[in-house]
DNA sequence: CTGTTAGCGCCTTCAG
DNA sequence: CTGAAGGCGCTAACAG
């Protein structure tokens, strides 16, 4: 059974279409009899409007698209859900895309949304994007963007993103009055703007305390997670003198974590680890892993509160709306010593 | 700048409107010559269909909603991903809705849906849900419904779930064969189809081992957290003889883990522990946490795939399309004995 | 092979 | 306060 529309309701009130769609958007310029008259047969007949004609007619279809590189990254679920929270109380629906870090899905999701099919995007994006043809592009059309977390430099628009810098410094300093001496530093890639701050962040603080920044003990991480835990582990083994590790990501944190427990070093007395993560269940690791904690939720939220402000008033996001929000560094106790 | 139409494109080539539809939807009716011209335009233009108006003529959005109570399960973080997967390969977008396990929100969600925003809806139900009137109502549109792991029995179409009540027994009868006297069960809601079928496939094991079945080894957990992890110390401590735990849902597990080591019950010599889950750094807990692990993204993958089916065919979903995925039982070993 | 025509359901001027 | 009419962009029937 098709859904009611406009034209039914009017003929079973004997008004016209015009009215009714007045009625139901509650429109001054009706009176409150019909009103009631409309509203009554409305809700009886669960009469719900057409989003794709209103859509069309008002240019305009309450939804916005979210971009991101994997959805089971529980950085990403979080900030989901921070922006659903968002779009939600706007009355905005929230179309989600995933681009698997492949940059040709990425170009293609643009290029697609750039049909008017979304109000505004949300994006955080893939970590082999060099070329950013495809967002420039999106200036030309009246759709706003706004970039979380994996941010691009080049656009000009609004960025939600945390101290990772200051957060990295702080970390690595943490390490080093551990009393480590020669600290790893493990990233995904260094074309990510998130990757280089985070590495800056590592080199500088090393260079502040006049500590050795061995560009050996620097490894570039891959997708691939089999691959990456034999490459922590080929490095573990080549510099045993390693007694600290930063890991740029959550997967590199966990798969450091793993390796130093098969080659029986233990944490942390022999080797500490600091790392980016947003997974709860860390709290249970035995020894501890320090983390760095993103605000994930807020992130998303303030991204989508940004973006749908300059949606709702047609107006484009200004980078001068950026946002920095703050990590947290959490230094878990050993559970043995509770 | 808006983006190009049809109408722009059909006025450059002198060309009519229908025809430009036609050339770029690749019709047989159309020379190759003039399909040559139009592509080429279309392409430098960067020309992409307004979805809105085409899925208002067609009456179809190439969209499906998916309806889950949060995305920050990792289960369903899994879930969604399968189902993007299914979902983009035929060319579908995806909508997601988070009704946070609130009944109101899920009526207004799908009463929404009913507008013919979506083609078809994968959900899984709210643990407060009891009245499925608003679902039962998706009966008397044209909008086809998969349930997938929190199923509703009582509504007639297909689901797609896991062999709750076998990988319950079998996990329970692990529990036993270890050498368990006394297992205690944590179930969060008994109301959700998975939490009874889970509850039973423990209770039957129990009987079949004429084992104690004991009322006040079963704790129904809440919402809250912190509410959960008092009542599962308050239980620990009540009952000290419990020897097992078997948690239905990850979260509970997490907290009973918790608590035993707060309360310097070493797992697995004094209590050992089986609950569902979905995390995958689970496997860094030490001791280990034997954990029942479902198929989740396969799920979302074959969910997806029985609604498309449907919704390509303009069919409706039959219950006997529905389908059970085996969970593993995955017994970790001790990082210690690595 | 191409053009003309008629809507999909809704909103929004413009007239009464 | 209400109605009539036009059109958002696209597709599909019907003519040529």
């Amino acid at each position: 059974m098709k859904p009611v529309n406009l034209k039914q309701l009017a003929e079973e009130l004997n008004l016209s279409i015009a009215t009714v769609s007045r009625a139901l958007q509650d429109s001054h310029e009706v009176s409150a009899a019909t009103k009631n008259r409309v509203r009554a047969l409305a809700t009886a007949r669960h009469y719900e409007p057409n989003a794709y004609a209103s859509s069309l007619r008002r240019n305009q279809s309450k939804t916005i698209g979210v971009v991101i590189p994997k959805v089971t990254n529980h950085f990403f679920a979080l900030a989901i859900n921070g922006i659903e929270e968002a779009a939600r109380q706007c009355g905005y629906h929230v179309l989600i895309y995933l681009t698997h870090d492949d940059y040709a899905r990425e170009v293609s999701i643009i290029q697609h949304l750039k049909g008017g099919r979304v109000d505004g995007i949300l994006m955080s994006v893939a970590s082999g994007t060099e070329d950013i043809a495809h967002l420039k592009s999106l200036k030309e059309t009246t759709i706003p963007l706004v970039f979380f977390d994996r941010v691009c430099a080049d656009i000009h628009t609004a960025k939600v993103t945390t101290n990772d810098y200051e957060s990295s410094y702080q970390a690595t300093e943490h390490l080093l009055a551990a009393g480590c001496q020669h600290i790893a530093h493990l990233l995904i890639s260094n074309n990510l703007s998130i990757g280089r701050n985070r590495l800056q962040g590592y080199l500088d603080a090393l260079q502040a305390h006049s500590c050795e920044q061995d560009p050996s003990l620097i490894l570039h991480g891959t997708m691939d997670n089999q691959h990456n835990l034999a490459l922590i582990e080929e490095l573990m083994q080549r510099r045993p003198d390693i007694d600290g590790i930063f890991a740029s990501v959550e997967r590199l944190a966990v798969s450091a974590y793993h390796v130093c427990r098969k080659l029986g070093r233990a944490i942390p007395q022999d080797v500490k680890i600091v790392g980016f993560s947003n997974l709860e269940s860390v709290s249970l690791f035995d020894p501890p892993l320090t983390t760095i904690t993103q605000p994930a939720h807020d992130i998303g939220r303030e991204a989508a509160k940004i973006l749908l402000r300059a949606v709702e008033k047609k107006r484009a996001v200004l980078s001068s709306q950026s946002l920095v929000l703050n990590s947290e560094l959490v230094r878990r106790r050993s559970t043995e010593s509770v």
